[in-house]
DNA sequence: TATGAAATATTAGTCTAATTCATAATTATC
DNA sequence: GATAATTATGAATTAGACTAATATTTCATA
């Protein structure tokens, strides 16, 4: 047994016309066709649709069965249309971010805020446990964003710049190191670190300082809260090195000094990836936007 | 936009299965055959169903919805088509019944007892509202099924004998006509009358005795309930004519007497109208053959 | 970076089936 | 009973769905 939308919107279009000639013009059918396809159905269904010297044309018990699916199941396919056209033009969508760098939740938090407001059915999440493998995660689908400072190439991903950071040394403000113009790899071989619990590799003191010089602190304290650590910064518990943008959204900086480190001071990228199809989809370019804005506001 | 079925049902499978190739094999299709099928959806959706480069592939979010949708709808459509096949097997219908003969309560509340134990899938009711004009509602798909003693010709309605029945005169066994052989319509121009409140064309004792001998009974009291009819010829009140077979199901007859009308007795058949269409439907037959033998059990 | 295997896309041709026009049949209405 | 309105049918046309063959792409080896 075969049936075809077009069938449940004749019958349905019939019932609401009271006749076939009605539901042909409402569909922008000829007669003859409406006709066919009805002939269509009652061969496919082997029922009768109709009841007999009726005008207007009434259903019969098991016509009306069919309109009734056909009330529930041509909605359902609107929707679905719509929910395309939405998705086409941006209004629904899906964002599920992975951020490898982890001090970003400070900027993220208030981009996320800001790009609620305007795209309400967007559905938007943070994913964890994607930190290592977060590019392929995102290319199998499973994430749609990845907050990113080293650009891969990969046919099917964007690397969008977001802005350039300076990682910077903050330590106490009656460090020994406060007064320093800047402070180079070598300093840390006396210092107490606090950092977060992630890979050595994907902070950017080691990366960038302390690995290519082979130099390693006196201890390395981990701490998940960026606040947090700032506050064992202050207490002289030990030296970080933070973004530069970190300090300005800080409650209490008065207890802390911020140096370059290195003579030139160090210079990073941030990079938002998306897959390469998602890329013009209006409300990645809002977040985009929204992020490249968010440490000027 | 034009989706059809076919296409969800594609996509549903190319999600369970990882390949379009699979997803043709499970439909019996080619894999060039799948192949169209998707860039007919893409052509007409304007969207991106897959993520490149994933095996097994994977959807994208907008391919995500319309498999969400897929399983919205597909299911629907099922259903749908299964209840077509229990329409056509009689396993699910509907039978509203209009009855014309007031008295047929006391026989057909136990057949439809006996009739719901086997259809408990068909929707069975009993309409009022429609004495005067039953058959036209039954034509019109109101209702399905009309009690009735007078068929009248249509082309699309079939009229089932169901039984004879003798309409008799009942009073108190010390009524003065208690002792009668028969009785005759002159005998109620003594008499006070107590019947069912519907118009008199209705009610056996005035259409086949009465009103063509021109008699009219010294009163005349409209009693809703069989049950109360009897007991208040009981008590003398009054008498009435009811068919022989609601005797049998009084509690109290003892002090009841029951006589013919005429010296042949009077016989009436009662029928049951249906559709023509619907005359072959398994429940349809049963209800008819409950009907016939509710007296006779 | 070649190479072969597997999966997907494309092309062109065939065939089925949907639509339409013209017309017939039916039904309603006066 | 005639006429208008509606529905059904037949034949021709058109559209489009499917397939086979082939090309292309992708993946995993070497």
């Amino acid at each position: 047994m075969n049936i075809e939308f077009k069938h449940l919107r004749l019958l349905l279009a019939i019932h609401e016309t009271g006749s076939v000639l009605g539901a042909a013009e409402v569909l922008n059918l000829s007669q003859s066709s409406a006709s066919h396809q009805i002939k269509y159905i009652r061969e496919q269904t082997d029922v009768e649709l109709f009841l007999p010297e009726t005008r207007p044309l009434k259903l019969s018990n098991a016509g009306i069965e069919i309109v009734n699916s056909a009330r529930k199941i041509l909605p359902e396919v609107e929707r679905l249309k719509s929910r395309i056209s939405d998705y086409k033009t941006g209004q629904i969508g899906r964002l599920h971010i992975a951020i490898e760098c982890h001090a970003c939740f400070e900027w993220l938090f208030p981009v996320l805020n800001k790009f609620k407001d305007k795209h309400s059915n967007v559905d938007v999440d943070i994913k964890h446990g994607h930190a290592f493998s977060a590019m392929s995660a995102m290319r199998k689908g499973e994430i749609d964003l990845v907050i990113s400072s080293d650009p891969e190439k990969h046919e099917d991903v964007d690397f969008h710049e977001l802005f350039s950071y300076e990682p910077t040394f903050i330590c106490a403000e009656k460090h020994r190191l406060a007064d320093a113009k800047f402070v180079v790899a070598s300093d840390f071989a006396r210092e107490h670190v606090i950092t977060y619990p992630v890979p050595r590799e994907r902070i950017d003191l080691f990366s960038q300082l302390l690995i290519p010089n082979d130099i390693k602190p006196l201890s390395i304290r981990e701490v998940e809260l960026t606040s947090v650590i700032l506050m064992l910064v202050g207490m002289g518990k030990g030296v970080t090195v933070l973004p530069d943008w970190v300090l300005k959204n800080s409650l209490d900086t008065s207890r802390l000094s911020q140096k370059p480190l290195t003579e030139s001071g160090l210079r990073k990228k941030l990079y938002a990836a998306v897959r390469t199809q998602d890329t013009a989809r209006p409300y990645i370019q809002n977040f985009l936007d929204l992020s490249r804005m968010i440490l000027f506001s």
